[in-house]
DNA sequence: CGCTATGTTGGTAACGTTACCAACCGCGGG
DNA sequence: CCCGCGGTTGGTAACGTTACCAACATAGCG
């Protein structure tokens, strides 16, 4: 109980005897058991459950880094799983964290079925979703401005005097998939532009889909001249084709819009319009909603927060 | 012990009881506490300690995904901490670690010094350093091929004819920012080209510093007609400060070899010869490395991977 | 000097798990 | 019919920790 005491912080131990018990500490490199510790009730585990659903995206290794920060600054650490978008994983990943008692869970949820997150699966480990919803579950969650951002991208380009404009996307499944068109799909009918669907590609996961898609959206009788990408792994594969048929002497020069910053930007072919967003702050949000949930200064219903996105004109 | 017994595997258990079991659990939404479990003598927790330098950098982000891959094949979880850079850090991360019982410790090191690391502070978990060295430590290593990737990126420059090559990488005290400019030293004496070092930059952590290194580099009298990058921070702001004085008119068009990928180098407006590796792989051959120690199949004495890196010219 | 208040110390129990052991069952064989 | 054996079941202890309580020491006060 003294060691135990001082380690705690040694209210009530003589000084000497703190003195005593650090020395033996160090001596024989003793390490307090943490999981013993979280074993007595009412003590938490320390731990957050963290899954995504691709670490190799900058994106999430962004928002990854967010959330270990404000989980350290509240003295938590961080398991880490990857999903890989498969639900499987990420029902595994989740019976897993609970089983080492995390205090909180934080998700990127694959885009399946809600079941094993329910409350009633879940006990009472507040769960947070970020960058995507899960229908029917109703929680804490983090969003970007999908739509708007989206939106107003999109009328950049019809601001500018174009008509014929390219959709590079993920499938409708995908809930920022799905988002992302709905505000391009609303700029075009407020503009009263017909979508032709000849020049919108909606299957891209990787840059190899989406340099195909780019490849089939300017091979059309009536290319377009100017193109919306959805996401960072559709616009290198529009870029990479596009750089492409330049190098080849094709007279070509579309307007490119990007949801998604990348590198080096500036330098490409073709100007490219940047509506960028901070993954890192998403994370960080993410965890500033689970914590503020642990600690009980939050209010009752499930909240939602959606943060702003930035556009950068080339 | 009948629910233990059938949650383990259900041996000598009758299968009627192990159904009515398994029924309980899931009715009551029973997870087994795994930190209880762990705290039994003999049990390992299934956990693996990873810190690394920086979750933004896409390099470490692949590189923790393939330890949490190789981890999740062995059944583990992967408790994950980012260090910045900083000492203490790394220091309060690795007790904490211990502290929760971890199986293994997979860590990029920063450079200070080794003291927390000893094995006789460590007990028996076992630790593998991956991207950097620690001074004075012997323990399990895998590094990247910097010294003869370097070597030979630089050969590529001098057999090109050039003779005039610039060097923008990290400063010596990070190890691979050591290795990779003994690579690129290596290769100019072989080629009795001598270093000037007005065009040598050593101290650039981020984008922004390389810039500033790019443009001091260009202003010099007798500015290089080649540039030697040791990393993609490095790169990024070369080539970021290159495209600037070629859009603004002036007629320089250095070679560049750049240590790390990075995305759309063919559409540069200089040719970018990339010395390419694989992260992920080398997050994986660490996981391996751990695993096959704590399997007991592993030899006595320390081992170093060093896996190889290749070369892609623009 | 005795009493109380305060500070210090350690004994005990409990958290959830599983190795070990004891008890019990039914069955086959002598 | 009884013995022994293998399969099944549950009681007990221990892992390392801390809340709680009891015991003790010391100081302050009347």
């Amino acid at each position: 109980m003294t060691v135990s005491r001082t380690l705690a912080g040694g209210r009530n131990v003589r000084p000497d005897v703190q003195e005593r018990v650090m020395a033996a500490v160090k001596e024989l490199g003793y390490y307090r058991n943490e999981n013993a510790r979280s074993l007595r009730p009412g003590q938490p585990s320390g731990l957050v459950g963290v899954a995504i659903t691709n670490l190799a995206n900058p994106y999430y290794g962004n928002f990854a880094l967010g959330v270990e920060e404000v989980a350290a600054e509240h003295g938590r650490r961080i398991l880490l799983g990857n999903t890989g978008e498969d639900d499987a994983r990420e029902r595994q990943l989740v019976s897993d964290f609970i089983g080492r008692q995390v205090d909180g869970l934080i998700l990127v949820p694959t885009s399946g079925d809600a079941a094993h997150l329910r409350p009633e699966r879940l006990g009472d480990v507040p769960l947070v979703l970020a960058s995507r919803r899960v229908p029917g579950l109703d929680v804490d969650t983090v969003l970007l401005d999908d739509v708007g951002g989206a939106f107003r991208g999109t009328r950049s380009l019809l601001d500018a005097g174009h008509t014929r404009i390219g959709f590079l996307g993920n499938r409708s499944s995908v809930f920022t998939g799905e988002r992302r068109y709905r505000g391009y799909e609303r700029a075009m009918l407020e503009h009263g532009v017909p979508i032709d669907p000849k020049i919108v590609f909606r299957d891209q996961q990787d840059v190899a889909a989406a340099t195909r898609a780019a490849k089939a959206m300017f091979d059309v009788a009536d290319p377009p001249t100017a193109v919306f990408s959805a996401n960072n792994r559709n616009t290198i594969g529009a870029i990479r084709e596009i750089g492409r048929r330049i190098r080849d002497g094709e007279p070509l020069h579309p307007a490119v819009v990007s949801f998604d910053d990348f590198e080096l930007s500036e330098l490409m072919p073709v100007p490219v319009t940047v509506i960028d967003h901070d993954a890192r702050l998403l994370g960080r949000e993410a965890a500033t909603l689970l914590f503020s949930r642990l600690d009980g200064t939050a209010e009752d219903g499930p909240r939602t927060v959606e943060l702003p996105v930035s556009i950068e004109f080339p």
